[in-house]
DNA sequence: AAAGACAAAAATGAATGCAATTTATGCCGA
DNA sequence: TCGGCATAAATTGCATTCATTTTTGTCTTT
């Protein structure tokens, strides 16, 4: 249970009520502020509000128990990050992505990865690349039984675990910031219906792997970029259809 | 004048005082949080805070005539965006750049122009490589005559130019914020005293351009990254020398 | 004299209050 | 009945206030 819903304003502090954990449980000794961020980002990137629509701060107040200023801090923090837009004086309210703002976002996240890979060659350990492959061959197990599910959760992983063999701090936040602003997407934008889109990606995810094998970084780099080229077109045909 | 400058509190309309940063011009009126998060963005990276050093809140307060609820949004968004960072009850201070810091945030300019340059060989027209060949001219003949000022202006100019050529407002977006992040350091990473580097430079952008001009986005993609990595090295190097 | 402890002062985190802008409601006239 | 306008309610932006934590300064003790 987090802080950011339990606590309440300071005037009653004095018995916490029942189902609270203590503050002292929060290992890191965050401050109010960075717990409510990442859980209102969460909060928006579920998806628990309307795209567009209002969203009165005295209602986020309340559901969180908080009071506005540590929210519009947050709000402030979170339009930053393109997740929500900020009018003057009307409030803030869910970004919609338009089908331009996903191509944009798509090709950076694709120059990210492709980015990664290049990395990842100079420095990825043979037992990091064994790590990998293992993961790969659980997709294709579960790509051959058709079970898109466990497929893209290891898909994600594969993914994620290159951006985190380029050994890039900067890198892995940047692409976790941006994977947050698709997140919402990123489901509909998903291979399920179409089989012959579905070989295809394991067919570069086959590329792929034997690039980071060879410490190609300059082929990978292509590869990875064209991967997610193909994902995103494949998404829009999604969109379309 | 500025909204940030002019607006007082109710109970103390008196004259400003004398030193007070001069805010940008309202352009757009558009909302005093706005203007105050560019000014204090300027403000640090142009070096007008020590690294590390405390930046107190009130000071900051008294320079820019607002109170602390403004500065205190500004600066949770500085502190996203990487420029600064917060400690818990103990105020913010100007993120010091450790060497490893800056490699990694090179890397990532070099993978953001790498992707710049892929993208805008698929888009870029003639007329705009034109335009660039004209910059990179002017560039050489400053090179030719080492006036080394004007010719990283022109060296900027081009690299954003490619960017801007990439046709992608989230790059655009995202590559000015990084930017912006080493620029405080960015002059110091000059080719100023290294010679044999900046002859180096100069070949480099030929190739560059030429895989711009024959619209070879892959192969563009690899000059563009090992460009920014052999001025990340001379960087390096200078810092050490 | 140096180190530690205590108290005062300052700074931060968060809540509340107030003026200004926006949105909603009701009234009037066509 | 519908549209325009005036007023009221709600919402936002910012300032101020309060409580807690950190820092500073002084005094005591060894």
């Amino acid at each position: 249970m987090s802080m950011v819903l339990d606590t309440q304003n300071g005037s009653d502090v004095t018995a916490e009520p029942a189902g609270v954990i203590p503050a002292e449980a929060a290992r890191a000794p965050a401050t109010l502020h960075d717990e409510l961020l990442a859980a209102l980002r969460d909060y928006i990137v579920e998806g628990n509000l309307d795209d567009g629509a209002r969203i009165p701060e005295r209602l986020l107040c309340d559901r969180f128990g908080i009071s506005r200023t540590p929210l519009r801090e947050a709000l402030k923090v979170l339009a930053a990050e393109g997740l929500i837009e900020l009018l003057p004086n009307r409030g803030a309210r869910v970004r919609a992505l338009s089908a331009d703002d996903l191509r944009e976002l798509f090709d950076v996240m694709g120059g990210l990865e492709a980015l990664a890979g290049r990395l990842a060659c100079e420095r990825v350990s043979d037992a990091d690349v064994a790590e990998i492959e293992r993961v790969h061959h659980d997709m294709y197990r579960f790509y051959l039984r058709r079970e898109m599910h466990d497929y893209f959760r290891c898909n994600q992983d594969i993914h994620r675990m290159i951006v985190e063999a380029a050994g890039n701090a900067v890198l892995s936040a940047t692409y976790a910031s941006f994977a947050g602003r698709i997140r919402r997407v990123r489901y509909s934008a998903n291979l399920a219906t179409d089989r012959d889109r579905w070989g295809e990606a394991m067919r570069e995810h086959e590329a792929i792997l034997d690039a980071l094998r060879r410490r190609a970084g300059s082929e990978l780099s292509d590869l990875l970029f064209q991967h997610l080229r193909n994902k995103r077109k494949a998404a829009q045909a999604e969109a379309k259809g």
